[in-house]
DNA sequence: ATGCGGATAAACATGG
DNA sequence: GCCATGTTTATCCGCA
């Protein structure tokens, strides 16, 4: 009998304890209250959704303030520092971000996008024919903001905006090019994510820059990828601005807060307060929400506010945070959301390493990981446990549950093989079958299909997953490793995999590029498994996204 | 109201 | 007998 410090009723008599509490006398404010002080910048570094979902309002309260008093007398010289270099990382991001979005807007704003097989030059030729002048979309992307969250401000915001900000002349938007260009350009390399060509000087740069980094998917996912860096340090620098304000209003101190911004000021683009009044707020607002729901982990969830992303004014994004007393248990379910995959940065993986937190992913996709990052893509039950208990602060308590529901998921799930070795068994995982598992639960979910098949016409983004898919009748790369079988052989079905209808390998293309949307160059690095090769019509950086899938 | 997927609990089997 | 491992069934819960 396992041992449960509550017993099995009791938890179910609290449903929104039953996934989060249900192993613990404390409650998860005070469990996480308790924790290291790292926990409050790792949740932090998390995006307002994320946090939303793991922790209620009680729970954050109760955080903040514990954060607050804990680091109060030691922190105030460390914090200046951290808020300081937030505010510089800020900056810098804010500026590549003006530059991104002025060139990607055309592909990332997903509403009036083109049919697939576009050109770049086409894409953006078509864009201004079809949004010549943004007040229109302007208009939509805030009306549906307004009419969702009946907030009248956002129409005294949209009135300002009108009124007060002007388009930026061609001659203002010139020198914003140029000077957005040399954040990507410095020290005679390219800043691009990823990219690091050298250049000898800004004209090269700027020849470099015009063929390298172009309206495609990559530079598309890279945006994305970068927009969540955005958010993430925009929540932290508005996590930190608050703690500090709490600690020089406990110590009575002039706000150094207010010394750094006023230093700030003076070389900062648009702040965030200003960003919400400028015209291309909205657009990014667009764009933000596009992003966001491209997002395979909870995209559909994403609500209006949150969808704002990066417009969101820091003050905004705390108030995401304020205690509005959603109910806990519905937060919990949604963070354990099927569609919810894997890991996805760093920052993540610090997080869950770090804090007691439920990781708001199945037992099967987190099975799937600890398999996928071992070097031979192989475990044994033994070496999956140590996984979780590594990788999981919230693991290393109540094994005998969740050790439990490892072994269940291990059995139950197809996509989990057992291969017999001289040592033992091991267990490994059948890509394809995980796959199909993931396609059949989008395709039962309509309000996803739309989702994701209206951010897939991103168009030029998806072109060649698509072509692909629909060309090919079969996956070549699709193919499992030879394994010996255990008698739950998937053999027959693998097999059938291979001569899947189109419909379910374009899903299954859809997903995998979906899914490297939400790539960043982090879970890249740390992806060492590649278990799925698509190798026909396809660009190599099309290769790179779907290898990469995780 | 219903079905489904995921989590959890638990019984049972097997082998070292 | 104990423990680790693996399978299966039952139940609850949230969601669509």
């Amino acid at each position: 009998m396992p041992e449960s410090p509550l017993s099995p009723k009791a938890a179910r008599q609290t449903p929104a304890a039953s996934s989060l509490l249900s192993h613990t006398d404390n409650s998860a404010a005070e469990r996480v209250a308790n924790g290291d002080s790292c926990r409050g910048v790792c949740l932090a570094m998390m995006a307002p959704r994320q946090i939303q979902h793991l922790l209620s309002p009680n729970q954050l309260q109760a955080l903040i303030h514990h954060k607050q008093q804990a680091l109060l007398l030691q922190q105030l010289p460390a914090q200046q520092l951290v808020l300081q270099q937030l505010l510089q990382l800020q900056q810098q991001q804010q500026q590549q971000q003006q530059q991104l979005f002025r060139v990607q807007r055309p592909v990332l704003s997903s509403s009036t996008l083109p049919p697939v097989g576009f050109s770049p030059a086409e894409l953006q030729q078509i864009w201004k024919e079809l949004t010549n002048g943004l007040t229109e979309d302007k208009t939509t992307i805030k009306s549906s903001y307004d009419s969702s969250t009946n907030d009248t401000r956002s129409t005294q915001v949209r009135g300002r905006q009108a009124d007060v900000q002007p388009s930026p002349s061609p001659r203002r938007t010139e020198c914003a090019d140029r000077a957005a260009s040399h954040v990507l350009y410095s020290h005679g390399v390219c800043n691009w994510p990823g990219c690091e060509t050298a250049c000898d000087n800004l004209n090269q740069f700027i020849r470099h820059i015009g063929s390298e980094h172009t309206l495609d998917d990559r530079s598309t996912a890279q945006c994305r990828v970068q927009m969540q860096v955005v958010q993430q340090l925009e929540l932290q620098l508005c996590k930190e601005q608050q703690r500090l304000r709490a600690m020089t209003a406990h110590l009575h101190l002039p706000s150094p807060e207010a010394q750094s911004l006023s230093a700030a000021a003076g070389q900062q683009l648009p702040d965030m307060t200003d960003m919400a009044a400028d015209p291309r707020a909205p657009q990014l607002g667009a764009v933000a929400s596009d992003l966001t729901s491209l997002s395979p982990s909870d995209g559909a969830q994403v609500s209006p506010l949150q969808s704002l992303g990066p417009v969101s004014s820091p003050s905004q994004c705390c108030e995401e945070e304020t205690p509005t007393h959603t109910g806990c248990a519905g937060a919990m379910r949604r963070r354990q959301h099927p569609l919810v995959y894997s890991l996805s940065s760093e920052n993540e993986y610090e997080l869950y390493k770090n804090s007691d937190i439920r990781p708001p992913f199945t037992y099967a996709t987190l099975i799937r990981q600890a398999i996928m990052e071992a070097p031979d893509m192989q475990l044994t039950l033994n070496e999956i446990y140590n996984w979780f208990t590594r990788t999981f602060a919230y693991f290393r308590r109540n094994a005998a549950t969740w050790k439990n529901a490892v072994r269940h998921n291990l059995s139950l799930h197809k996509c989990f093989v057992r291969v017999e070795n001289v040592k033992g068994a091991v267990w490994t995982v059948d890509e394809v079958e995980f796959q199909r598992r993931r396609s059949q639960k989008i395709t039962g979910s309509p309000s996803l299909i739309k989702n994701v098949t209206s951010n897939l016409a991103l168009g030029a983004a998806l072109t060649a997953s698509l072509q692909t898919a629909l060309a090919d009748t079969s996956l070549p790369g699709f193919t499992k490793e030879s394994v010996s079988r255990n008698s739950r052989s998937q053999t027959q079905e693998s097999s059938g995999h291979n001569h899947q209808n189109i419909s379910l390998r374009v899903q299954q293309c859809l997903f995998l590029k979906d899914e490297t949307m939400n790539l960043d160059e982090p879970e890249r690095q740390m992806a060492t498994a590649k278990p799925v090769t698509l190798q026909h019509g396809m660009t190599g950086n099309d290769q790179e996204h779907l290898l990469d899938l995780k």
